[in-house]
DNA sequence: TCTAAATTATTAGCTAATCTAAGTATATTC
DNA sequence: GAATATACTTAGATTAGCTAATAATTTAGA
């Protein structure tokens, strides 16, 4: 059990050291990055029938990056006239992002290649198995939302000193 | 079919668009970031008894990162007293790593953590699942590898124009 | 009601982890 | 022996984040 479980931990291990090595992280897409390509999905997906568009704040808890963060990629996406930025009514501190135009057809076009490149790993994997990895790495998150879970934790605070 | 596959599809590319994000990517370990620990873990384990110490080249190679990428690495790893460089004797051109006592005490605790950290996982997951979601990745890495395999791949080239 | 505290977003500046391009030194090949 | 190729380093850029500090506005409390 023990001897298993080591090795189940290194077969894991080694998989999750490539992960960030997958093709698809690097590169930009439609010549927007990755990131700027995420906000654009959240505002596209976020947005709701009453209230077209959403604010800084709701898009930096939906992404999980610092408001800081959002506000720059949003530079970049107001300067390539994909989003735009004004000031919500109800509340001046606040600012709601909307797509333009453009910035609507670069996300459809965007989540369409995205799901046709998933399709195409799911031709390879088959649709059981896809559906297996998808609960997989659902149950991965979950474990790690529920464990604030850093592998350093506890273990390595103070160790600095070898 | 294409409804099913569809949203398979799209819970793979929600999934993968969460890993990146995974808690222990950011976090320094014993004062070391990811990526230097995984130069320590590549030396300590390309090295072979009969010739110790591992090539740049080889380490390049291994971790699938340009030789410059390597060469930064170790310099941090160098001036923290984890690593030595030594010019090659029968290749002047190349340098070989070795891990210090101290580098070797550094490598064995991390791997030690880091595989603690998995078997906490593995405690969570299930053994069986584990393996299995270590089988499933493996699959995916096997495709993107034969695949090129970007998103953008012949897909984005050229549609900069929007 | 007016001040103190909280919230929202931005700016400035940092770090990590990569990359490419260019340069130097050494090997290999023809 | 000259041309080419290989191994590494340096310099400088990019992407994707972060924290700290600041400005504007809202909310709460006395």
């Amino acid at each position: 059990m023990e001897t298993s479980t080591v090795s189940t931990a290194q077969r894991l291990m080694r998989a999750f050291m490539r992960l960030n090595r997958v093709a698809w992280h690097q590169n930009p897409i439609a010549g927007h990055t990755l990131s700027e390509i995420k906000v654009l999905f959240c505002v596209k997906h976020g947005a709701r029938a009453d209230s077209p568009g959403m604010k800084v704040s709701e898009i930096s808890r939906i992404l999980d990056v610092t408001s800081p963060t959002v506000t720059q990629l949003l530079k970049g996406l107001e300067e390539d006239g994909l989003v735009t930025r004004r000031i919500d009514r109800t509340d001046r501190r606040a600012v709601v992002i909307t797509l333009t135009e453009k910035g609507d057809m670069v996300t459809k076009e965007a989540v369409g290649d995205f799901l046709a490149s998933f399709e195409r790993l799911i031709d390879y994997l088959g649709e059981e198995q896809s559906n297996q990895l998808a609960d997989l790495l659902s149950k991965v998150f979950h474990y790690y939302d529920e464990n604030g879970a850093n592998v350093s934790h506890s273990l390595w605070r103070g160790v600095v000193e070898v």
